[in-house]
DNA sequence: CGTTCCATTGACGTTAACGTCAAGAGGATT
DNA sequence: AATCCTCTTGACGTTAACGTCAATGGAACG
């Protein structure tokens, strides 16, 4: 009852396409086990695409979250490794937080720039009264 | 008494590569002078780089950069070119608070998965106690 | 049995923002 | 004159994360 999906299935699951799960594998981030030349996804690629999703929208790469697959799996109930992968993430939160910071700059420039055009609108619109 | 700079001189001054300097010219980002067949930067081309350097921090392409600059230079002309000009300002203005608020959402998820994280490693150091 | 459908591998295409030669022109220096 | 230095244009290389064919092969359907 180990629930194997194909790769349609996947693709469906999980919103991806099959050529993503196959460069997926190709790039060793999903282990899919085969019935002829067909690809079989495991409960734990699901699991590992779960993750590797979720890092994606974290803004790592793909090569971060390989690393951080293969030490879960060397030795997640390591110590040591935890640590390491939480102080990985909270380097990451702390760019996301630089760059909204830069972000909340940037935008209230541009409000600035927004508000001066308004003005000059308002100017020509009455002067053209 | 126009002060023109040498790709050189410019390059120093902006911290940037020669190819980069060209490259932003047959993107139609900046637009030296020529001397024969050497650039000459001048003024605008240095206010225009300085702007461009600081787009770049916000995380703009070059593209979105080349839109505003183009702008900027068309503030002043119709009312009609004003408005344009105002509406592709409020665009980028959505645009950027949308990318905010996905990052606030990021930024949210990672923190809890740090929490959750941080729970682990103090069970770890209980464990070792 | 023919056609359709889903899958596979391999290979080349794509975008951004430059990096890295290659080959040559034009002054300045020795 | 020989060499050096800075600049030029042109063209191909690079990285990430896939997209997009092309050719092929079983399996299912009518």
């Amino acid at each position: 009852m180990t629930e194997t999906l194909s790769i349609r299935a996947m693709c469906d699951a999980f919103d991806v396409t099959p050529r993503t799960l196959r460069f997926y594998e190709q790039k060793e981030l999903l282990f899919p086990i085969r019935q002829g030349s067909h690809r079989l996804f495991t409960k734990r690629d699901r699991a590992r695409l779960t993750l590797i999703l979720r890092g994606k929208r974290f803004g790592f790469s793909l090569e971060d979250i390989r690393q951080l697959l293969d030490m879960y799996d060397r030795d997640g109930s390591s110590e040591g490794q935890l640590v390491r992968t939480f102080g990985l993430a909270q380097d990451r939160l702390h760019q996301m937080e630089a760059q909204r910071a830069e972000l909340d700059v940037a935008i209230a420039e541009l409000k600035v720039e927004i508000a001066q055009g308004a003005a000059m609108i308002a100017a020509f619109s009455k002067a053209a009264e």
